[in-house]
DNA sequence: CTGATCCAGCGAACCGTTTCGACGATGGAA
DNA sequence: TTCCATCGTCGAAACGGTTCGCTGGATCAG
């Protein structure tokens, strides 16, 4: 029999007679064969392959990206390729060129460098669907799936001034990326609405790092004025703000009130337990997935056709814990 | 110019005189071309594709290990593709079945399946290199690259004992894991050595999860016969035993000391300073690649060739907190 | 000057699958 | 019976690179 048959067979892309289709299942299982992708890629020009880009592997929060990548991938069809820019432009730009060489069929993004170009294309020219998660670097070139980091740094500020707090301090990440400077706006926001706002010295950027935050921290701690409430703008900065106190000897909620954003697998056997916002990392991963899966068909039905980007904001959730208590009026 | 001209001066495997090689390049760059690997692949029978197969990608021990296996397969010139057989045998085979179809030119893989097939042959026969990681699962069969788990539970468990203790408790993983078996088999040899045996309600096995070793720790302390020392065998585990300590106000290490083995990310910043024993994980799996890539290479060279299994076993590294304490004599 | 040597560049086959048009057999309608 | 659809199967081109062997011009020694 002919190539053309078994393909029909293994497709399902043409009716073959019962009997001569039963010759092949059997042929396919006696040989133990699987079609090869590679030569299916070339002719299909497709590869069934997601890449995942994130910005630092080593960040638990991005674990769980990952974990969940996979999952909704795999649910999919797709394989996943994972890589880590490590927050360095120069290996984005890199990941990005393997990327094409690998004929993905789309991208999940967190961008680091701002200079991202929107349309990424292949070498017949189309576009490969991509969408930028957690930050945005060219708003509005491609599609995006965010969390509203400004409602993430109002909530919990909201929440500490609530409690009678005023010198509420924060560890944020860098100012360049939205995730940075977005929780950053949001602690303005809340406290400018009640005629407040925070001192210089209380306001502290660097990278989501948890020593960064350690010793950033700890500067912020152990000088004169030291802050009330202290929002760390993300969940391994909370890591390095407790190690913090628990080697300055300090009680957390007693001597100073903590907050977060962004949970990270583990920490809920943190004592006490940390007020934090959430952000529903599944539910934003399994979006950027269906985003990608419907353009990844689209482009392939129609590959003229450009719609406008689209852009999914989700809203994080404050969960209260432990870590905060009303400021005693002293 | 011909095709033929461009593979040598892309793939710098001939001589190209000067200036056909700029005018090469020069083209290369207005065109922005990048070979396609799909073609590549197809004509070179080779992926450039590792896949990492974990068996939890929610646990944070095998964030650290997609962490590194990124690193490592980037600087070896490879992409990581990676999978979650979340710990059922039907789920890797799946995967097994999908990776040979991507042709990946190696695998790392975290066995579920105690049936585990050693030779794993791709379409032509030739058998793709495998390294088990962590756990073996067919003993012998393929290489593999482990840590001592019987010496992990006999030096927490030996430390244990030197402070005193003799009602020495154990949440470990699932028997049939080496994981699971070897830690606990440490410890009754630790203790044997000695004269001692733990009590039968004090050893408890689970997966290696969190929320398990949460309920199977809490059943065993709030026991009548409390153990005043507990190894936990995983770095989740000791989070739930955590958790359950400050849920029954208990404190660690004055009223129960406690130790583990495998370390995951953000534990250093929780308090008391956790007794433990470290993996070296990075190690560990630039060693697994390093024998993938050795493989890879020499299957290429020489098909018939069959080396012996190579099995690499690491040993774990006891770190002192300040989780445990002497046993008082009451 | 001539024949051998060398080498840069090229043509074409090939990798394994999909896909489309062709083809022969079969069956129904005129 | 003849003619035309219909349908199952097949042959062959194509996908985009790599690789091997060939060619033709330059170089060099005799």
């Amino acid at each position: 029999m002919s190539t053309a048959t078994v393909s029909a067979v293994v497709n399902e892309t043409a009716f073959v007679s019962p009997e001569l289709r039963a010759r092949v299942t059997a042929a396919i299982a006696q040989l133990d064969y699987a079609p090869l992708s590679a030569a299916r890629n070339l002719k299909r020009g497709r590869s069934q392959l997601i890449a995942l880009v994130v910005s630092d592997l080593a960040n638990p929060f991005f674990s769980r990206v990952v974990c969940a990548a996979e999952a909704a991938a795999s649910a999919w069809g797709y394989a996943l390729v994972v890589f880590n820019s490590d927050e360095k432009p120069e290996n984005e730009r890199r990941i990005l060129t393997r990327i094409r060489t690998l004929s993905c069929d789309g991208i999940l993004l967190v961008p680091v460098d701002a200079q991202l170009r929107g349309e990424f294309r292949d070498d017949e020219g189309r576009t490969v669907p991509l969408v930028q998660f957690g930050r945005t670097a060219d708003r509005g070139r491609s599609d995006s799936v965010t969390i509203d980091n400004v409602a993430a740094g109002r909530q919990v500020t909201d929440y500490l001034l609530d409690l009678g707090h005023t010198l509420v301090g924060t560890i944020t990440g860098p100012l360049h990326l939205t995730t940075g400077r977005g929780r950053l706006d949001g602690l303005r926001h809340a406290m400018a609405a009640r005629g407040l706002a925070p001192l210089d010295a209380h306001i502290r950027s660097g990278e989501f790092r948890e020593d960064v935050a350690y010793s950033v921290a700890r500067e912020m701690i152990d000088a004169p004025t030291r802050p009330t409430a202290l929002y760390a703008a993300s969940g391994v900065m909370a890591l390095g703000v407790m190690r913090v106190l628990a080697d300055l000897g300090l009680r957390c909620p007693d001597d100073i009130s903590i907050a977060s954003t962004d949970t990270i697998p583990g920490i809920g056997a943190l004592r006490p337990r940390l007020t934090r916002t959430e952000h529903p990392v599944t539910d934003m991963v399994n979006e950027g997935l269906r985003i990608l899966n419907d353009r990844i068909t689209q482009v392939r039905q129609d590959p003229a056709r450009q719609d406008p980007a689209r852009h999914v904001v989700f809203q994080p959730l404050l969960i209260l814990g432990d870590s905060c208590r009303p400021l005693r009026v002293s």
